[in-house]
DNA sequence: GTGAAAGCGCTAACAA
DNA sequence: TTGTTAGCGCTTTCAC
């Protein structure tokens, strides 16, 4: 029905006539309203009131090579973890009147590439990409893109313009260090191995057991899937291997938290029989019992602080991008 | 730096160029290969590597008033809830070559409106709303504007154009009707009060008391904010007030998550001093220990239905949009 | 403060 | 199978 199409969309033509002016003056009055005469503005308004007009942004952003989009990928859309970074991103450009434009990398590089062509054929004025590991292809087109690229979740000495993030290898040492502080010994690491900021976490946890010099090699097991099953059936079948274990470091609160739940089903007291961290201080973090002791990262704010390095630039007041680490802070509950 | 721009883009022209051909070929070669001629098709597949063209979506949305974009508005894009579905349609329109684009409207009717005719200035293909309470001047508006809409999450007799979801009211009838099977017969109900599709939960459990003329009113309390901190509270002080209380009803299974933490900490055993109920199914109901007794709702299947019902208008293959109830169903497990 | 002309990069409709 | 012409709805530029 609707399809059929009602009576056709207004343009600006149509809204010019109304209000017995040209077109450009309307086109004015939407875009910088302070250069039209007051009256004028009304009756503009008025007319677009009356027509119900609704301004075609297609053909603006052809017209003025200025799309006011910012171009997203993440790895999926359905992770809590990088959710708070789009509502950051979100909410920086909302108010500026860009509109977010998203695709899923599924944490396939080559899959990362085509997508990102292909939001690129939408001309955004800026774009946010998750981590730092990219297809050398897609790393060359984008500097010769000259469009203000972000890439977020991490740190590079080589990025391709602006990075925000923190160092995932110095949060995955510091929470060593502390639980090895905290008298923790037999520490093992759990963790997808697919993703290259989890990969930082672990080598970051590796090496602060190998600079300890801790007695035993470390023992790392990996979750893939980031199922809450797949979680607590690879944490069960790590400490009957490992029986020893004193504490986990798992590598996000999820993985955690169904630790946490594993123990619980066992009768395990936490941190008695083993101590448990994760990593991302989420929501639930706090609200466990025991509260989860985790590595709080800048979720919200990498998403924020990557939308105002993309605003700054495309309103001129930064020529240069830079790199900005948000840091990670080690809070400490009960878990461990 | 980046923004200075290296070599220009390269246009269809220069592909058409360089491949010695016109650029209506081009465009051919694109849309309709099987249009084309192998060898020709060939050549244009070397000029556009060779150029690093990447198609101009823009120009062509602009010309062919096809934009290969869905729009969606979500009441906002950091929570569990919505992202599923959120998947369901990028999964379902990726493999066909559109795209998302999304906006938040933060549970306010006045965003939604203005957000979503900022959203149409793009010119989606489609567009997929959450709920169906809407402004009435939005629905009006999206009446007329000719294109497929499909609201979701509920279910309505005066719809838009496409409905896809299950009804709110059925299932908190249906989980009460539950409780009450199960013997329980103080039973409370704790959610937020600005959404539409709580508020319909909440009625249907109170329909549902109601009709089996249970002793004593139905005890609500609202959760606002959504914060789990917020929803602990709200249960910790709803059972001060309500000792005699043996069965709450949480909305969502975030806040049943978080109830049963507070049951956690003050030694509460759950089912026995008081028994929980969530809604939604997320991953985590089934992990939780005891785990949670909740209502399975289609979160994904509502986002892969809705953009399925879209793409079937668009394709021609379905010529009128239709409400579709995907249903629901109650899960029980150990904390109730 | 306002308008006229030109054109953004592509594709529909037609023709060859 | 391929090309030509026109134009999508807006904004740029320049003139008044």
């Amino acid at each position: 029905m609707s399809i059929a199409g009602k009576r056709a969309r207004s343009d600006m033509k149509q809204v010019a006539a109304h209000a017995g002016v040209s077109t450009m003056t309307v086109s004015r009055a939407l875009r910088s309203p302070n250069k039209v005469a007051a009256d004028t503005l009304k009756r503009i308004e008025q007319a677009i009131e009356a027509l119900g007009y609704v301004p075609d942004l297609v053909a603006s952003s052809l017209a003025s090579k200025r799309s006011h989009i910012i171009a997203v990928v993440v790895p999926t859309v359905s992770s809590s973890i990088f959710d708070d970074s789009v509502q950051g991103i979100a909410d920086r450009i909302g108010s500026e009147g860009y509109q977010l434009i998203m695709g899923e990398s599924r944490y396939s590089a080559e899959r990362e590439e085509a997508l990102t062509m292909a939001l690129l054929g939408r001309r955004p004025d800026g774009l946010v990409l998750t981590g730092t590991t990219h297809a050398p292809r897609l790393r060359d087109r984008l500097k010769e893109a000259g469009l203000p690229v972000v890439e977020t979740w991490e740190l590079t000495d080589d990025p391709i313009d602006g990075v925000v993030g923190f160092s995932n290898f110095d949060a995955g040492y510091a929470m060593t260090a502390k639980l090895l502080g905290w008298g923790y010994r037999r520490i093992a690491f759990v963790g997808g191995s697919q993703e290259p900021r989890t990969a930082a976490r672990r080598a970051g946890y590796e090496a602060c057991l190998t600079d300890r010099d801790i007695a035993g090699a470390p023992v790392t097991a990996f979750s893939e899937g980031l199922s809450l099953r797949a979680a607590a059936t690879t944490f069960e079948s790590l400490m009957d291997q490992n029986p020893e274990l004193d504490a986990v470091f798992l590598s996000s609160d999820s993985l955690a938290a169904s630790a946490l739940f594993a123990c619980q089903r066992r009768g395990w007291p936490v941190p008695d029989r083993v101590a448990l961290a994760g990593l991302g201080d989420f929501e639930i973090a706090a609200e466990l019992v025991p509260a989860l002791t985790t590595v709080r990262v800048p979720r919200y704010d990498i998403g924020r602080q990557a939308a105002d390095m993309i605003l700054a630039r495309l309103n001129g007041s930064a020529t240069t991008s830079q790199t900005l680490d948000l840091g990670y802070e080690v809070v400490r509950r009960d878990s461990a």
